[in-house]
DNA sequence: TATCTTCATAAGTCATGACTTATTATAAGC
DNA sequence: GCTTATAATAAGTCATGACTTATGAAGATA
């Protein structure tokens, strides 16, 4: 399983999703997001150590807890995977718009 | 199922990532791509309904064939939500750093 | 020390989804 | 018309993964 595959499984599922959202908006413990979502503590942790190999996430103990980050670089894969079919349509556009011409 | 559920998980499979950028770099027919991938037919016939219904690829008749190609809206809606998080992560940056500033 | 909280892991269940082969429908070419 | 090519659908198999409850380890608190 490469990286991308990681990374693009992890978002996939709305579950884990939605705490990577709310991880995102503030970093908080295991605890804090299972009181807050419908599933159990388990749950999450399995969630959690899923985004954590995607590189979504980090976390950091304090004390008994562990706080859960977003991590700065997880999304950017996503963003050059993105791009690539930016320029890519881009190049397409821009070839249509010349054979086009050459009527 | 929410019509961002769907784009996530349609992005999910390798394959079907597969069979998505291999139309983005040329429209293509089902044949065609069954014969360049490691997947039955029919495997790639289902592939291409999920990607249609995440609005990721289009089609059209062409005699027998069919032809995909790439739905130019279809990573919109990805690359709103990844701009969230850019977003949400330079507004979190800002206040770090104008916490610092009132030391 | 004893208790309580927090979290990860183990183990088991169940639904989903990615494949297969078989079949059917439609269009093209002889 | 008959055969061939193309593609969608049906039906069945099998692996994976998203949950659950149970449990144990590690830190905080009395």
């Amino acid at each position: 399983m490469t990286y991308e595959d990681r990374l693009f499984a992890a978002l996939a599922d709305p579950t884990r999703r939605a705490i990577f959202e709310r991880v995102a908006g503030r970093r908080q413990s295991v605890a804090e997001l299972a009181r807050a979502m419908p599933v159990s503590q388990p749950a999450i942790s399995q969630h959690l150590k899923v985004l954590k190999e995607a590189r979504l996430v980090r976390d950091e103990p304090s004390g008994a807890r562990r706080i859960y980050s977003i991590d700065p670089e997880g999304l950017g894969p996503l963003r050059a995977w993105l791009d690539r079919f930016w320029t890519e349509q881009l190049a397409a556009f821009k070839a249509a718009v010349e054979t086009a011409d050459e009527s």
